[in-house]
DNA sequence: CGTAGCCTTGAGAGAGTTCAAGTGTTGTGG
DNA sequence: CCACAACACTTGAACTCTCTCAAGGCTACG
């Protein structure tokens, strides 16, 4: 269950550097402000379910958000994971609609919640507002293009490790850290079995990346890098062929 | 090359009725009118490519644009296919960045062109335009979602099965129709190589679907949309197990 | 200590790709 | 008008990747 915290003024003041909230006004992140409610959430903990209408824009402070969608088969395949500064549903708050896709916590976390109404009303009067939504929305766009070029075009191997990637701070060569979520649900992000998961974690002990059950030890970035970029099959040699004449 | 025609008094009102100008108010939509350019192209001209500042904004009047990425290995991945109402780089109204994809049309089509910064410029003054953009970003994050979901639960022939479903007219039980572009651009869309599409078509003439060179005649919809959703597969029957128990 | 849930591993089947050859269409120059 | 090349698409066969099914191991929790 959800703990109801009241927007105390540290709060507000972290929440202004978060994306959705840099890019608008100071006028109107005040307007905005005093109706942000600030949420502790437990894995499992569901924000909205597939079908519900609308009712609040969310930004994660800390933690992770899955986004899922139940399929006609019975099955929920994770669409995306939101973590620090990710805001989601903001589009909804300018035509109320349906969530097309469930959202649920997927580890302990802090997330921002406003109501759409009062994002909806603020937006048809400061135009900053209804730009700072699709300023954020374009930032969406841009993280599914990229899924869909991974999973059009990159193996299950490849896909993983650039997962892992992702997840590693930037500029580090080497790294530990421990995974936020369960395996299961990685493996349902990456559009891969279960067992595939497990299968490429244990390739990559080859290249120096450590897989145990709750953490992650990597050696070196850059052969991760190369690994999510298929390295081993676009690294193959194309020689010159010169046609012999006649 | 695109040739420029002058927006008359017939475009503009039939424009009117595409959904990024019908989210918006008269007033808006009149400031925007004059600066819009209708461009009518062939098929392989270039919108803008990737890489490229953002410089205008469309809207696909008639035909078909795709959205493709080049990937680090060479080819290219069809992100997202545009047709009659669709609008994009619209974001970028907002704040101007570099285009992540190229656009190119895919066949004849009739596109319009309205310059980022007027947008942008107007999106500032008049909330309506920026909540238009907004909304119109929605609906691509929408069908984003759905072609994600698709990637990752679907198999290559329900894919095929849903995109030839997708062009039928809706309502009716049989069709036929041209194909407005080559194979090759469905397979790179589909996220499956020429080979594997044209396999899949072979199989749906069983259940009353013939591809030819240019079109396609669709005897039974329902047929493609049992396909389309794995029916095969799901409809396996599920026989309810009773553990003798001890 | 036993049970349940999560993860790993193995073996075999199936889906999709690759490579290679072949068909058909279109456009071009002789 | 035909020969030719270029291009788009199809088909076959072998192979690779990913999934399925099945069993077993590890951890956490009562």
């Amino acid at each position: 269950m959800a703990i109801v915290m009241s927007g105390s003024a540290h709060d507000t003041h972290s929440l202004r550097g978060l994306p959705l909230f840099a890019a608008m006004g100071d006028s109107s992140f005040e307007r905005l402000a005093g109706s942000i409610r600030i949420d502790n959430l437990h894995p499992g903990d569901v924000l909205f379910r597939q079908g519900d209408p609308a009712a609040s824009v969310f930004v994660v402070i800390e933690g992770w958000v899955k986004l899922v969608r139940l399929t006609s088969s019975g099955d929920e395949v994770v669409i995306r994971l939101f973590t620090r500064g990710h805001s989601f549903a903001e589009t909804l708050a300018v035509r109320p609609r349906v969530h097309s896709a469930s959202a649920e916590a997927a580890s302990e976390c802090v997330i921002a919640r406003i109501a759409a109404m009062t994002v909806g009303r603020i937006a048809h009067e400061k135009p900053d507002v209804a730009l700072a939504i699709a300023q954020a929305s374009d930032a969406s766009l841009s993280a599914l293009m990229d899924e869909i070029e991974s999973l059009k075009v990159r193996s299950a191997d490849a896909r993983v490790a650039q997962f892992i990637l992702s997840l590693c701070p930037v500029g580090e060569s080497s790294c530990v850290f421990r995974l936020p979520f369960g395996k299961r649900l990685i493996a349902s992000y990456l559009g891969v079995k279960q067992e595939t998961l497990s299968r490429s974690f244990a390739k990559l002990r080859s290249i120096g990346i450590d897989i145990g059950r709750n953490e992650i030890r990597v050696t070196n970035t850059a052969l991760l890098e190369a690994e999510a970029n298929d390295q081993h099959r676009s690294a193959a040699i194309r020689y010159e062929i010169h046609p012999t004449p006649g």
